[in-house]
DNA sequence: TCCAATATGATAGTATTACTATTCATTCAC
DNA sequence: GTGAATGAATAGTAATACTATCATATTGGA
C-alpha cells in the first residue's frame, strides 16, 4: 500500500521549486509543516519557526517552496490526492451505482482517523488542516492564475468522480456538479462548525455527518422535477 | 430605509475598540477598507495602505480596530446582518410556509446588485468581500474565543432563521440547522466557484444558484425517510 | 579515483508589516 | 473658558517574508 499511495497522491503540477519527496530534508520540511500548521494554525505558523523547528536556515526551506502560500496548496494538494485514492479504493468493484454513489459519499465525507502509513506525515494532522485552511489556498486574488497552472487539480478530481458517480445513478440529475462540490467542500465546512461552533448544525452532527450528505444527495436524485 | 438599516445592520458586539459609526473618520476607515479590501484581497490590504489612502496615521486606524483580522469580522457581520434584515423584509407577510421557505431561499442566495444606500458603503465591494474572505474570519485558532464573544453571532442569527423556516415547512426534518447553514455558506462558495474554477459547478450555475439550492432544500423536505 | 553537480548550512541584509508609545494641536460639550 | 476627547505626526520595535552569497559536504558517474 505504501508504494502505491506514493504513486497515487503524488501532487502532479509543479506547486515546489523542488521535489520535497527527493530529499532527507524535503520530507522532513513536510513532516514539520504539518504537525505545526496543525498546532499553530496557518497565520502564526511561519517560515522561521519552521527552519528553527528543523535545525535548519530559512533559505534552505525557500529552496523548496517559494513561500507559505505554495506549501499549504501543496499540502491540500496532498490531501485531496489521497481523498481520491481512497475513493477509488473504497469504490472499486461495486457494480450497483446507487451503492457506488452511496459508499463515495461516505468514503469522501468521513472523518480520518487513521495515522497512515506514511512515514513522514500524520493524516490525521493532514486532515485537520485541510478542514480548516483548505478554503484559504484558493479564497485568494491569485486563484484565476493557480487554477490555470493546476493548483486545484486533484480537488477537481475528486469532485468530477463523484458528479460521475451521481450522474450514473440520475443521468438527468439537473445540477450535478455542484452537487459533488459542495458535498466535497460543505462536508469539510460542517465539521468544522461542527467542532466549533456546534449550533449551526445538528446536535452531535459530527458523527452523522456522512449520514446526512447521502440522505441529502439522495433526495436531490429522487426529487420529481418541479 | 437609510434609517431602518442603521438600526439593523448594527454589529452589536464590541469587535470594534471605538464604534466607527460615531465619527467621520471611522465612517470613512469603513468606506476607505471596503474597497480596498475587494480591489487588493485580504492578504494584500494593510492598515498601512488604508491609512495612506486616507492621509491619516496607522495610528488612527488602530484607536477603532485593534487588527485586521477584527475588521474583517466587523464588515462581514455588517454583510450578514444586513442579509437578515433583507430575508425579514423580504419574507414579510407570506402567510404559506412553503412560499415563504422559497423566498427565504431566494432571498439568502440571491447575488447583490445594488449598491444600496449606505452613505459610505458600496454593498457590492462589502458582497465580493464576503463571498472571498467571509471564511477567513472564522477558520483561525482563535474561533472558539471570537465565538464566544460573540463575534459571529450574525451569521449564526441569519442561519437560525432559515433553519426555522424550513422546520415550519416539515417539522421532522432530520437535519434543518445543517441543511440552513449549508445553504447559506455553500451559496457563497459556488458563488465563488462559478467565478473563477467554473468546471466545479454546471455551466451557467452563477444565474442559478438560487434556483438549485431552492430544489435542494425542498428534495430534502420531501424526501421520504430512508 | 577524481570531477562535477547537488544539497545544505551559515550569514547577512532589505523591505514590509503589525503593532505601541508619545506628543501636540484642535474641538466640542458643559 | 476649561477639560475631556479626538486626531495628526513622529518615532520606534519586533517579526516576517523574502533574496543573495559563499563555504562546505556529499554523491554519483566517467
Amino acid at each position: 500500500m505504501q508504494r502505491l499511495m506514493q504513486v497515487n497522491v503524488q501532487v502532479t503540477e509543479p506547486v515546489y521549486l523542488k521535489d520535497p519527496l527527493t530529499t532527507e530534508l524535503g520530507r522532513r520540511i513536510i513532516e514539520h509543516s504539518v504537525r505545526m500548521i496543525d498546532e499553530l494554525g496557518l497565520e502564526t505558523f511561519t517560515f522561521g519557526k519552521l527552519a528553527s523547528s528543523l535545525g535548519t536556515a530559512e533559505s534552505s526551506i525557500y529552496r523548496y517552496f517559494e513561500n507559505k502560500h505554495r506549501l499549504l496548496i501543496y499540502l491540500v494538494g496532498w490531501y485531496w490526492s489521497w481523498r481520491e485514492y481512497k475513493l477509488v479504493f473504497d469504490t472499486a468493484n461495486i457494480a450497483d451505482g446507487s451503492m457506488r454513489l452511496e459508499k463515495a459519499i461516505r468514503s469522501i465525507t468521513e472523518p480520518v482517523t487513521e495515522k497512515g502509513n506514511f512515514a513522514y506525515l500524520d493524516l490525521r494532522s493532514l486532515y485537520r488542516i485541510a478542514v480548516s485552511e483548505s478554503g484559504k489556498a484558493y479564497m485568494t486574488k491569485e486563484v484565476d492564475g493557480e487554477h490555470k497552472e493546476g493548483c486545484f487539480s486533484s480537488f477537481k478530481r475528486l469532485c468530477d468522480r463523484l458528479r460521475d458517480a451521481i450522474v450514473d445513478v440520475r443521468a438527468d440529475h439537473p445540477y450535478p456538479a455542484l452537487m459533488a462540490s459542495n458535498v466535497v467542500d460543505g462536508s469539510m465546512v460542517q465539521r468544522f462548525f461542527a467542532e466549533h461552533i456546534p449550533s449551526l448544525s445538528e446536535k452531535n452532527a459530527r458523527s452523522k455527518i456522512p449520514e446526512l450528505f447521502v440522505d441529502l444527495v439522495f433526495a436531490s436524485i429522487n426529487a420529481p422535477a418541479r
